[in-house]
DNA sequence: AGCACGCCGACT
DNA sequence: GTCGGCGTGCTC
């Protein structure tokens, strides 16, 4: 990029408008300058084809390939000053890392209403105060006006002076307040409408921050030697050890030095509690940016963060392109969840960015975890992040071990076996409450004809339906299709159909016979579809009487559950012999996740773990030994495969109604890369085309072509060639593809 | 992605 | 005779 001295020179100006096509456009600047002249980060009105978009300068060059009078010139320019220069890169960054149109990640990256043209600014209200005069003066010397003498009476009561809406909602004309002021007995501020710098009197803190055990003092100390540099760690705690504590301090810490942080939290994690935790802790505001709220919140809370107003801001996935005026320091919290990978589009890993990006503005980075990703877990190995840990529960009970019970050749009632049944009713007298986790939703899996073998199948994927009761109808979870139960059998006619497996509502359904005198809570998906349904149920089940939950990883994710002494997990062999390469890990993540809410309260847990393998040994080292030894093991099987960590790996998806048109597509672009590779002699594997593991989705037919490499250049390199060809092909019209740099699984 | 243009089928 | 289906092409 060359951009000379601001304004002067500048002939031509390239344009990231918000179209898939991977290339800027030039446009001439026109009369539209601004006051400080052209630079990187103006968004400017352009005319694309036959339409007006909002686009961002990224060069501001003295030549254009094109000749100069072919170009449009700018219609307008929609800023005073660039968006900030650190966003700007981590979005030019993020663009060529996952081979995105560059004019598609700012527009995915910027508030909606910046993408709209809205100007970047803060709102801003008046506050009146009474000045020195209006101190000094009684209501009485205002004679005749008596609206006047009553506003003064209000704002005398109020030193810190009333907000306008307050002033009106009172009833009070602004000729009124007019009035006072042509009088100089009161005078207006303005002040931001979000995120006011909070006093400082009294400190930072609004509670004191709690004692730390030796180990997270440890932890803490070592966070402080770094705050003034790139200083990635990894913060591994078991359930229950106190990681959210270290944060609070490390960010007391962080903003301490007046600078901010940024907190990265797993889609399911920014609950109602986590923000009250931080919000309790500091005088100062904590920004969070949560689905539910409004395009201009969510521009007040981008304009407050970068604007150095909002010292915490708190978000899910997409807050990695929060921009920051004084960066301090990027928390990802529960680093291994799946949720910071966006899964279509642009397919960024917002746990890699943090990465990158605190590398970038040189701050320290927690990626913090009980259960840490195996890509982590090699890179503290490997000395590249410090590794902390904090192995000590508050509680003085050990972590709750996983006792596997055999599900072969035994009697199951709603998916439990007797004894598993037994251990819930003896948890339940003894008054306390038990969690019992599906990860399946619905009331069974699918249907199936007892006379002739018939499953339900759905029309447009190559999967079964599931049977749902709730409203009662088969669902397709792939794509949401949903078709009337059968009164028969469409093979046979036989009036034999029987659900076939368990579901969260056939468990509930099941548990609620079996123990009529107790609550049963059912958390997943469709139970929790009504806005606050979550919140209330959990709010029932804080409240402490015996009681049964049923639920998805939903209720395994980050919420405390104190009263829980028993957790049942129905069936632990799906993820084991699954055929995604990372079925393992993340099954083994979600178990102890599962096992952390058991006993966290004064009372010691059991986690019963259902499973028709009992003797396989990876869920035996698991259960024995523990995650770390488990990881240990998968690592070493990663590397056996030339699996990530080890290698690196980007995944081309292709598309398309008609299954020839996709395979073709994918297998000359496997023999078009293979033969530039070995023309280029680059150390990347081209393997496939194969069909991807669920060959029909919605009636679209998915191939997919895998490329390896033990080094990340020549990968990147490869996949820029890719998808260059590929933009290239005009048979590509009729096939959707895109490349997935880091997939996170093969399907 | 949008948004046009363009060339073939069933209808006010 | 038109309205409209989606194949093809382009956007500085």
């Amino acid at each position: 990029m060359s951009s000379p001295s601001p304004g002067s020179g500048v002939a031509v100006l390239g344009v990231a408008v918000p179209t898939p096509l991977r290339r800027l456009f030039d446009y001439r600047p026109g009369a539209a300058a601004p006051e400080g002249g052209w630079q990187p980060g103006l968004r400017v009105r352009v005319p694309l084809g036959r339409r007006e978009v909002v686009g961002v300068v990224v060069e501001c060059r003295a030549h254009s390939e094109l000749p100069l009078d072919t170009l449009k010139p700018v219609s307008a320019c929609l800023d005073t000053q660039p968006l900030p220069a650190d966003w700007l890169w981590l979005c030019r960054f993020t663009a060529r890392y996952y081979q995105h149109a560059l004019g598609d990640t700012l527009h995915q990256a910027m508030p909606v209403l910046l993408r709209q043209g809205r100007p970047l600014e803060a709102r801003t209200r008046e506050r009146w105060q009474l000045t020195a005069a209006g101190r000094d003066t009684s209501a009485a010397q205002l004679g005749r006006a008596r609206r006047q003498a009553e506003l003064l009476e209000l704002l005398r009561q109020h030193p810190r002076g009333v907000v306008h809406s307050v002033i009106s909602a009172q009833g009070f004309a602004r000729a009124q307040l007019q009035g006072l002021a042509d009088k100089g007995l009161a005078s207006a501020t303005e002040e931001p409408l979000t995120a006011a710098p909070a006093p400082r009197q009294g400190g930072l803190l609004a509670e004191p921050a709690l004692t730390l055990n030796r180990e997270q003092a440890a932890a803490l100390a070592a966070l402080h030697e770094g705050l003034e540099r790139y200083h990635p760690c990894l913060l591994q705690g078991v359930t229950g050890s106190g990681k959210t504590e270290v944060y609070l301090q490390l960010i007391e810490a962080v903003v301490a030095h007046d600078r901010q942080a940024l907190v990265l939290v797993p889609e399911i994690g920014l609950t109602p509690q986590t923000l009250a935790r931080f919000r309790r802790r500091f005088r100062v505001p904590v920004v969070a940016l949560h689905s539910q709220l409004t395009d201009a919140e969510r521009l007040d809370a981008w304009e407050a963060a970068r604007a150095g107003r909002a010292p915490i801001v708190i978000g899910t996935r997409s807050a990695i392109f929060t921009p920051l005026a004084r960066p301090g320091a990027i928390i990802v919290d529960e680093e291994h969840d799946g949720s910071f990978k966006q899964q279509d589009g642009l397919r960024y890993h917002a746990r890699d960015l943090a990465i990158i990006r605190a590398h970038r503005e040189g701050i320290p980075v927690v990626l913090g975890s009980a259960t840490p990703s195996l890509e982590s877990l090699v890179q503290a190995r490997a000395g590249h992040y410090r590794h902390l840990q904090l192995t000590r529960r508050a509680s003085h009970h050990a972590p709750a071990r996983l006792e596997l019970v055999d599900l072969r050749g035994r009697r199951r009632q709603g998916g439990l076996v007797p004894p598993v049944i037994d251990a819930i009713r003896q948890a339940l007298a003894a008054g306390n409450q038990v969690l019992v986790f599906i990860n399946r939703r619905g009331f069974a899996p699918t249907l199936a004809c007892h006379a002739c073998g018939w499953l339900a199948e759905c029309d447009h994927c190559d999967a079964r339906l599931t049977l749902h009761r709730q409203p009662s109808q088969l669902t397709c979870h792939h794509c949401e299709r949903q078709r009337p139960l059968p009164d028969a059998c469409p093979d046979c006619g036989s009036a034999d159909l029987r659900p076939l497996g368990t579901g969260t509502e056939r468990s509930e359904e099941t548990l609620a016979a079996l123990f009529p005198d107790v609550a049963v809570h059912r958390i997943d998906r469709d139970s929790t579809r009504r806005k606050d349904a979550l919140e209330q149920t959990l709010a029932e089940i804080r409240r402490g009487e015996p009681a049964l939950l049923v639920g998805t990883q939903m209720i395994a994710k980050g919420h405390h559950l104190p009263h829980v002494t028993l957790v049942v997990v129905v069936n632990a062999d799906a993820g084991l012999y699954a055929s995604d390469f990372r079925a393992l890990e993340h099954s083994a993540q979600l178990l102890v996740q599962v096992a952390g809410r058991a006993g966290r309260a004064e009372r010691p847990g059991r986690v019963l773990v259902q499973t028709l393998h009992p003797e396989d040994p990876h869920l035996r080292l698991l259960a024995e030994r523990g995650y770390e030894a488990l990881a240990e093991q998968l690592l070493e099987e990663r590397r056996a495969a030339g699996l990530p960590p080890y290698r690196h790996l980007a995944l081309l998806r292709l598309e398309s109604p008609r299954e020839a048109d996709a395979t073709q597509l994918a297998g000359e672009a496997a023999e078009a890369l293979r033969d530039w590779l070995a023309s280029h002699a680059l150390a990347v594997d081209c393997l496939g085309p194969v069909p991807a593991p669920m060959e029909r989705r919605q009636n679209r037919y998915h191939v997919q072509t895998m490329l390896r490499s033990e080094r990340r250049g020549p990968l990147h390199d490869a996949c820029a060639w890719l998808v260059r060809w590929l933009e290239a092909q005009p048979g590509a019209r009729r096939v959707r593809w895109s490349l997935d740099v880091d997939p996170q699984t093969l399907s």
